[in-house]
DNA sequence: GCTTTAGCTTGATCCAAGTCAACCGAAAAA
DNA sequence: TTTTTCGGTTGACTTGGATCAAGCTAAAGC
């Protein structure tokens, strides 16, 4: 939500002047337990909203780094190409959540982010971001968290990948979704999917057959509704113990 | 190295105290571009370091977090265990290279990091690393730089068991393990595996039998000379085609 | 020294997922 | 409105890697 201090009447400044300090995700996001005054502060330094339609590039593989980039509706994809043509989906990211952490390592990012649907995102210089968390302690930590969090994710996709089965796979990927909608208030039993069956088989290392084959076999079974991108969850349980046994 | 100050003679507390500022790693590791001051508070903060015996733990899933650990000699690898039994090595990690950053996240560490060879680590307590790192605007940026590359790496790994069949997973390997070993000075062509082939399997996805039967194709067509653990690479362009071309 | 055991290799067989192909349905374009 | 296109589903067939099994090698223990 845009800004509404009573002092400041120009709408058309507050509109595209973004302020962590009222927004709805700040729980989620990088103001995550800053005090107001903290708040305020990276207010100054989050300045710029941007607008990203459906289909567009965030930005892609090889431009230089020097933002990361906070989600403030909508959805991503990020993609990483190999020479020889091969792609792959490496994540799926909604609203609070960080894009872009790969680039700081060579300064260059190292994969592409495109939205899934019209999205809003904020820019975060990252120098700003360093120099403020030199400054507070509280936003330092928070996002040496997020850093890692990241870090344990992938492990989790790795795991994913390494161990499971294709429909372990799927069940896990639902699982996931699931419980990420009801963190943002959304019903975790009933979502419409933003990606395609081929970006969900990229990411879990799939065939676009294997993943429509395993949503008849869930649906068969009972686990869940589905038609095309309209998903209802109906079994949790049954989904859940999808994965937990070694077959 | 252990320090050498000619006015400190106590050699026995010399041989205990670790010294990122005389350390030949400092290139690889944490203290690198900070220059003589930055290094010695570097020193009083990297207070302790440990000899961990091959196949001893550094710490284990679930266990509190708080420090983060440079490998100073030795070899490493991380696993994860989930409920069913199932698990999977993340990663192997040689001297200069940083181990427990996915503890930062839930403040508990979330994978279990093993010795594979007799081993030596620095720890860092991470509450002093982020002090100091407010305070050393280099080593803030280095630190980041050092989360995000292993957030790029675990993307290669997940393109790796997304999209590579089993002989391109061993080749991306083999090709990553010279190329690390070469950074630290050692040959490129010949080496030591520290792990065993179902280590080797479990880290790429594959059973240990299939990592065997494509290490005796690789030895077939002349790529490498195999003897068990003892590896000569003989023609690294054939590894790197063998990667390059969608078959 | 010999024995044991953990790790490695190789062969035979099987199956989960890939490939190829046809068709369907919904939404976008004309 | 009709047509086209894109995404999804389903079936038939193939295959890469898993599984099962036997034997080998080298290092560790006695």
């Amino acid at each position: 939500m845009p800004r509404t201090s009573p002092l400041n009447q120009d709408i058309s400044l507050s509109l595209i002047k973004t302020a962590c300090s009222s927004c709805n995700l700040r729980e989620l996001c990088l103001p995550f337990g800053l005090n107001l005054e903290e708040l305020e502060r990276l207010d100054d330094m989050v300045s710029t909203r941007r607008r990203i339609k459906r289909g567009d590039h965030l930005y892609r593989a090889g431009e230089a780094f020097d933002s990361i980039f906070a989600i403030r509706s909508g959805f991503f994809k990020t993609d990483v190409l190999l020479e020889d043509g091969r792609d792959q989906v490496t994540g799926f990211q909604m609203a609070g959540e960080l894009l872009g952490l790969d680039g700081i390592s060579t300064e260059h990012h190292t994969c592409n982010a495109i939205a899934l649907e019209d999205s809003e995102i904020c820019s975060i210089p990252f120098s700003r971001l360093e120099s403020l968390s030199r400054e507070i302690h509280t936003l330092q930590h928070h996002f040496h968290k997020v850093m890692s969090r990241e870090i344990v994710r992938d492990h989790g996709v790795m795991m994913l990948l390494g161990t499971m089965r294709a429909e372990e796979r799927l069940a896990a990927f639902l699982l996931n979704l699931s419980q990420r909608f009801t963190a943002r208030g959304f019903s975790h039993a009933e979502f419409y999917l933003r990606m395609t069956r081929e970006e969900i088989g990229s990411y879990l290392g799939l065939k676009l057959e294997t993943v429509s084959r395993a949503f008849s076999r869930f649906q068969e079974e009972g686990y869940i509704a589905v038609q095309q991108k309209h998903i209802r969850i109906l079994d949790v349980n049954g989904l859940k113990a999808l994965m937990n046994h070694r077959s």
